[in-house]
This record gives C-alpha cells, sequence and structure tokens, in this order.
DNA sequence: CGGTAGAATATTTTT
DNA sequence: TATTCTACCG
C-alpha cells in the first residue's frame, strides 16, 4: 500500500503527519486542512505498522466521527480492516463502560439519560423537597449539575468546600448540595448513567482499578483529538489517563474557534497542553485554504482584539477577492428583506440557493430572513431544532424498551407508568415513589411485588390498574430475547401507544404515528444490519446519536441555508450572510460584561466570517422586534474593530423592498422528518376511491372524501356518520372496505 | 384523574 | 411573539 497523496500537502501538513510519536500540538487555523492531515496521519500511522486497534481518534460530534471515517477508509486499503477506535467521546467510552462497568458498582445493561430525563429527575427533587421552583429552577440546577461534574467536583468535593456552600447561602441555594447528592442517586440507583457519567464513569474506573487503565493504556498506543479547544476538565484528565504510559497524543485544535465554554469547554486545556507534557512538538497550519485575503485579513484584524490566544498569522493565497459589504437596515423585517432580494439577484447571476448562508446569533432572527426569503419563493432549510430521537412519541417508545434491558430504570418507568393514560394519576405515583424511597428500592420492585404493593393505601380500583400494568409489562419483559424487530411491534401493539393516537387523529398526532413508523422502520433495518444486534445495541447507538432529521436529507434540492454561528463550525459557504450584528444580541446581552465572555463572543464572529469562501456581508438594524416590543439597538462594538480598509462603506437601506406577491411556502426540510423510503406496499391500501364507504374500528361507518399518496404514506379523509371528519394513515388504521 | 386556560419566561448546543 | 409551565375546574 502506497500513498502518494502526501506529496500534496504543504511542509507543515506534511510534518505533522509524519511526527508520529510523543506529544503533538496542530494549531489549525480556519480552512487549513485539518482533517486531512488527520486522516493521513492515521493512515502514516498504518502504514508504519502500527496496527489500527491501536489508535484511539477522538471526536466531539458524530457527524466529524462519521466524516472521518469515511475518509480513511477511502485512503486505507480495505484488507487492513482492523478498526481504528474511532468516535465520540461519550460513544467510545460508553463502550469502555459497557464492559467494565461492573467494576465500579453499574450493571452492564446501565441506560442513558439525555438531558431532558435528567432535568426531569431534578424537577422532581426539587418538588419533593418543596423548594422554590424560582431559586430552584430545575434547568438552570442541572446545567449546574453538568458543569461541576465536568469539573470533577462530585457531591463530596462539592459539600467539603467553604467557599462554594458560602456562595450558596448568599443566593438562597443552600439546598443545591442536596439536591446535587439526591440527583447522583437516582441515576446510580436507576443503573443510568447521564451523558456527563459517561465521561466520570470512566475516569473513575480508571482512577481505580489500575490493572483495566494499564489495559486500555496498551490498547490505545496512539491517541488524536479533534478539536481539542472544545475539551472539559474530566475529557482532559481520561486523556491524560490514557496517555500517560505511551505519551503519543496528537491534540488538534484552533484556540480562536472555542465556542463552548457554555457548556464547561476549558480552552486552557489547549493552552497548557505544552506545559503539562515536556517537548511538545507544536505545528501551526497558518495557510487558509478557503477564504479570499480580505476575508482572513478582516477575520485577523478582529480577532487580534483578544488577549487570551496562541500566537499565529493565519493568510491566504488565494486572490483578494471583494471588500466585506456592511449594511445597516431600520429594522429586522427590512433586514430578511433585503438580504432576500441580494439572493435573488444573485442567483439570477447563475449561483446556486446553496452557494449561501445566513448566520444569526440566536435562533429566533431566523423568523424574520423566513418570511423574506418566502415572499420570494426561495428554498431554504433551517437547521438545529429537534432531533429525531428527542420527539415525545419516540422517547415514549423508547422508554418501554430501555426498562425492557433495565428494570431499575425508574425515569423510563415513570415516564410511561400512565402514558397512554391508565388510570395511574399523580397522587398515585407520589405514593408509591414515597414507598420505594422509604424503602430503598426501585419503582418497578415497588408496584410489581404484590406484598409491597399492598401496604400502600390506594383504592381498589388503582390497585387493579397497577396489577394490569405490571402483567402488561411482564409479558414484554417475556420478549427480550426476540428478534428487536419483532420486541418492537408486539410493544406497540400491548401498550396501546398506536391506538391512542389513531383514537384522536389530529394532525399532530397522525405526524407522531408516522414518526413511530419511522421508528419501527429503523429498528427494522438495525437489525437486517447485523443478527446479532441485540435492543441494548440499538439503544446506545441512538442514545448517542442526536443526528438531526433534516441532516439526512440526501435529495439533490437547491436550497439557502439557515443556522446559528454555532451550528456553522466546520461548514463553508461561498456568500455568507451574518446578522443581527448589534450590541445586545452579538455580542450577547449576558456576555457583554465581562472580558473573557467578550472573547468569546469575538471569536465566536471569527468563526462566523472565516466560513466564507468569497464574500461576506454583514448587517445590523437600527430597531429590532423582539419578544413582543420594538427596540432601539446600537451597532455592535464588533464592527468597529475590525480594520475598515478591509469593509466597503456602510451602505444604509431603509425603505421597503419590493416584494413579489406571496407563493406557497417551499418551507423545505423544515423541522420535517427524514423518511427511509418504505416499499410502498406496506403503506398503501391499493383501489382506495373517493366515495367509497367504509368501516372503522373506533369511528363506524364512513365515506372516503380524500385521498392523499404524497410523503410515501397514504392519507385519506374520512367523514364518518358519528364523529365527523377525520384524517387516517391507511397504514395504521383498521379499516374495511364497504362497497 | 385529566384536560385546558391563563401566566410566566425568553442565548449559544452536543453528547 | 412563541413556547412552556402551573393552577384550577369538571
Amino acid at each position: 500500500m502506497k500513498l502518494n497523496v502526501q506529496n500534496s500537502l504543504n511542509p507543515q501538513q506534511l510534518a505533522a503527519v509524519k511526527s508520529t510519536e510523543g506529544p503533538i500540538m496542530i494549531i489549525a487555523g480556519p480552512g487549513s486542512g485539518k482533517t486531512r492531515v488527520i486522516t493521513e496521519r492515521i493512515a502514516h500511522l498504518i502504514n508504519k505498522e502500527v496496527k489500527a486497534e491501536n489508535i484511539l481518534a477522538l471526536t466531539f460530534t458524530n457527524k466529524a466521527a462519521r466524516e472521518m471515517k469515511t475518509r480513511i477508509q477511502q485512503i486505507i486499503n480495505n484488507n487492513h480492516t482492523s478498526p481504528v477506535w474511532m468516535g465520540t467521546f461519550h460513544s467510545i467510552f460508553a463502550r469502555i463502560l459497557r464492559k467494565e462497568a461492573n467494576l465500579i458498582g453499574y450493571d452492564n445493561n446501565f441506560t442513558i439519560y439525555d438531558n431532558e430525563d435528567s432535568v426531569k429527575i431534578v424537577r422532581r427533587i426539587v418538588t419533593d423537597l418543596k423548594l422554590d421552583k424560582d431559586n430552584y429552577n430545575p434547568k438552570y440546577i442541572y446545567s449546574k449539575i453538568s458543569f461541576l461534574k465536568n469539573q470533577l467536583i462530585n457531591p463530596d468535593k462539592y459539600d467539603k468546600d467553604p467557599t462554594l456552600k458560602e456562595q450558596d447561602q448568599k443566593n438562597k441555594r443552600s439546598q443545591f448540595i442536596n439536591i446535587y447528592k439526591k440527583y447522583c442517586n437516582a441515576c446510580r440507583e436507576s443503573n443510568s448513567m447521564d451523558f456527563d457519567d459517561l465521561l466520570l464513569k470512566t475516569h473513575e474506573l480508571f482512577q481505580t482499578k489500575k490493572d483495566i487503565l494499564a489495559f486500555y493504556q496498551e490498547s490505545f498506543k496512539y491517541i488524536l483529538i479533534d478539536e481539542y479547544q472544545d475539551t472539559n476538565k474530566v475529557q482532559d484528565a481520561i486523556i491524560k489517563q490514557i496517555g500517560e504510559k505511551y505519551k503519543n497524543i496528537c491534540i488538534v485544535g484552533d484556540d480562536s474557534q472555542s465556542i463552548y465554554s457554555f457548556r464547561g469547554a476549558n480552552i486552557n486545556n489547549m493552552l497548557n497542553f505544552k506545559t503539562f507534557y515536556k517537548d511538545v512538538k507544536e505545528f501551526k497550519l497558518e495557510q487558509n485554504y478557503r477564504s479570499t485575503q480580505n476575508i482572513v485579513n478582516a477575520a485577523n484584524s478582529l480577532i487580534a482584539y483578544n488577549k487570551y490566544k496562541i500566537d499565529k498569522t493565519i493568510f491566504s493565497k488565494n486572490e483578494e477577492g471583494e471588500k466585506i459589504q456592511l449594511f445597516e437596515y431600520s429594522n429586522g423585517r427590512n433586514e430578511g428583506n433585503n438580504i432576500s432580494a441580494m439572493i435573488s439577484q444573485s442567483i439570477q447571476y447563475g449561483n446556486k440557493k446553496s452557494d449561501h448562508a445566513i448566520l444569526y446569533r440566536t435562533n429566533s432572527q431566523s423568523k424574520v430572513i423566513e418570511d423574506g426569503l418566502r415572499k420570494r419563493g426561495i428554498n431554504y432549510k433551517i437547521f438545529g431544532g429537534l432531533s429525531f430521537y428527542q420527539r415525545k412519541e419516540i422517547k415514549d417508545v423508547m422508554a418501554f424498551f430501555k426498562l425492557l434491558v433495565n428494570q431499575y430504570d425508574d425515569e423510563s418507568l415513570l415516564r410511561i407508568i400512565n402514558y397512554p393514560t391508565r388510570g395511574i394519576g399523580t397522587t398515585t405515583i407520589l405514593k408509591i415513589r414515597q414507598q420505594a424511597e422509604q424503602k430503598q428500592i426501585t419503582i418497578w420492585e415497588t408496584i410489581s411485588k404484590p406484598d409491597i404493593l399492598n401496604t400502600i393505601e390506594l383504592t381498589k380500583n388503582t390497585k387493579k390498574n397497577i396489577s394490569f400494568f405490571t402483567i402488561m409489562m411482564n409479558e414484554i419483559f417475556q420478549l427480550i430475547n426476540n428478534n428487536i424487530f419483532e420486541i418492537a411491534k408486539t410493544l406497540i401493539d400491548k401498550t396501546g401507544i398506536i391506538r391512542r393516537l389513531q383514537d384522536d387523529p389530529t394532525e399532530e398526532n397522525i405526524n407522531r404515528l408516522e414518526n413511530i413508523g419511522e421508528l419501527l422502520n429503523s429498528i427494522k433495518l438495525f437489525s437486517m444490519r447485523n443478527s446479532n444486534n441485540t435492543l441494548i445495541d440499538f439503544i446506545n447507538e441512538i442514545s448517542l446519536d442526536e443526528t438531526k432529521d433534516n441532516e439526512e436529507i440526501h435529495d439533490n434540492t437547491d436550497y439557502v441555508s439557515l443556522m446559528t454561528v454555532h451550528q456553522s463550525k466546520g461548514l463553508e459557504f461561498p456568500y455568507v450572510y451574518i446578522v443581527g450584528l448589534e450590541n445586545g444580541l452579538f455580542p450577547s446581552q449576558r456576555n457583554m460584561r465581562e472580558r473573557q465572555l467578550i472573547e468569546e463572543e469575538r471569536r465566536l464572529f471569527y468563526v462566523a466570517m472565516t466560513r466564507a469562501i468569497k464574500k461576506v456581508i454583514l448587517s445590523y438594524a437600527i430597531s429590532r422586534f423582539q419578544f413582543g416590543t420594538i427596540n432601539t439597538t446600537s451597532k455592535s462594538l464588533f464592527l468597529e474593530e475590525i480594520n475598515h480598509f478591509f469593509i466597503q462603506k456602510v451602505k444604509k437601506k431603509y425603505e421597503q423592498v419590493e416584494t413579489k406577491p406571496t407563493i406557497k411556502p417551499p418551507k423545505l426540510g423544515h423541522r420535517k422528518l427524514t423518511r427511509i423510503k418504505a416499499s410502498n406496499d406496506d403503506n398503501y391500501i391499493k383501489g382506495l376511491k373517493i366515495g367509497q364507504d367504509i368501516s372503522h374500528n373506533i369511528f363506524g361507518k364512513g365515506e372516503i372524501k380524500s385521498i392523499d399518496n404524497t410523503n410515501g404514506n397514504q392519507k385519506i379523509t374520512v367523514l364518518f356518520i358519528e364523529h365527523g371528519t377525520k384524517i387516517l394513515l391507511t397504514k395504521f388504521a383498521k379499516i374495511k372496505i364497504l362497497t
């Protein structure tokens, strides 16, 4: 296997690729070919006879991991397929913990709580302790817990720190430590780990079980970490544990693109790397291959205002390019309209819609932009929003799955004990929970053992309802060794989830039914991929991959991209519009007071500008409609910081641009689901006609008024004699043709 | 126990 | 404005 690609690397890139031993820091500016260097480096290691399974490559997002995997597959000979350990921190550590969790007091079939689960647990604790919901806002409390965990401050450590407790006293949150303890206990007793635990428990495992640590140190002789500026304290600590023996640690990142401190990322992990390890070899990738000189120079002049950074000079040898444009608008609506007009013109000159991206600081800014684009009939896609697996109906079904593999999982049990409603209400649940807590047992134990259940004061009817539930669940538990698709089908039928939604076929519920159908689809695909795949594998995979619905649309439709600056990281577009450059918005109000926070906002702006290949268009509005009121604004302080030599004179545009009459909104992919197109045969009932009489198991007789075969799922509108008009999905609805 | 109406509240986001 | 949460009534 010979690789010639190395010839096309520049000297710094090549040096970084070839330097394999010892601690290495690669500082990679925007557009400097970072991913290429990482993948080439892995290929180079394998060429040097390093076994692939001795290489650990960590990323932050699944997307980055996937991209790297495919690129490595392209350059490495496929015969060599003992795989590199490549994935996100969380997925790799979850894999380790699946094997070793029993050593630190968990069962290996632990389940994983996402943020929503965690906040719910905190909310329950706060309510139970009868604390004030304003002072002890569950979301805030959880984020504080998460932050502490990432700082390696466990409840005991917190308890022993007088300054922390003093602060709580001052803020009237003296009960915080109590909540923290209870939260950790709740997770522990449910045999569940939250996202932070996946890191924290790995750290604990390596700290307490030296033989296990030795094993993984030997396994991971070569370690690579991408986006090191985004690591938090636990992640940094684990890398130090694993890398201690061979010290072949290669970190890649750009301190100037660190924009996640609000979730615990610590830029100092990168800045201190050189002092922690002796003789760190440092490589700087300073040539930007992406943007014009004007863009690079403008971005440099901005970031120069930051004090905390690593010295480097990013340069471009591309053409000088156009100067940056700056627009002043009368208000947000005007901003949206004018940008749409500009994009419309650009398209007429022959550019694609996908050559344009509009970046904003907050999601709420997308609305006025959308309106503008829609008026001109320009296709757009909004990135972000809820992931498929965060949807309520999906989480409901998943809760049953989780419970099936881990009956200790109280959170999942509480989620579905009365969904679909089966007469077990809040007071009953409270009594059950109190009993469980008193007896120090799980909720499932409390309700499934008659002698324990009988100690709780409940009406005969309630007890009957509970026993119906436990009988049903026991039947489901019997399925554990079946094929996962079979389990899923039976489960959905037995629990009545689908029936409940069918009974009330609002548009929302139809959507939910489609989503559940989609979940079944993906389970089917998952089970076909490898017959050994178990339910726990499936849960694991989806708990850790929050791929957004619309990220997976692979069709060729052309659209303008709308997203927050955070989401744009790692992407590039020829034309980049950065909107809402106003003090209090960008930089955001909350981050305007402290120097460190302002620096992060500045990095954020730096990231935004460096996404552009050809041209950057900046804008602000002198008044903005927010939270229902109109506010006068001032232009962002960052605009004064960019060297004016690179900016075209500001253009003021106050008049409304003329707009064409409104065309039907082409809401492309907006919060819409990806569908794996199922074989249509299953989803259609052939021979249905408008005017036909049918009968439905619940609504009785009715007449078909219309049939909709789009979206891969047949929907029919039926006028029922007794229940009026309903929209039904023929895939799910139990109907009989009468005429 | 369950649904709904009116109040409260409002970055950035991945795992 | 838009969403999420709480309190109350049937």
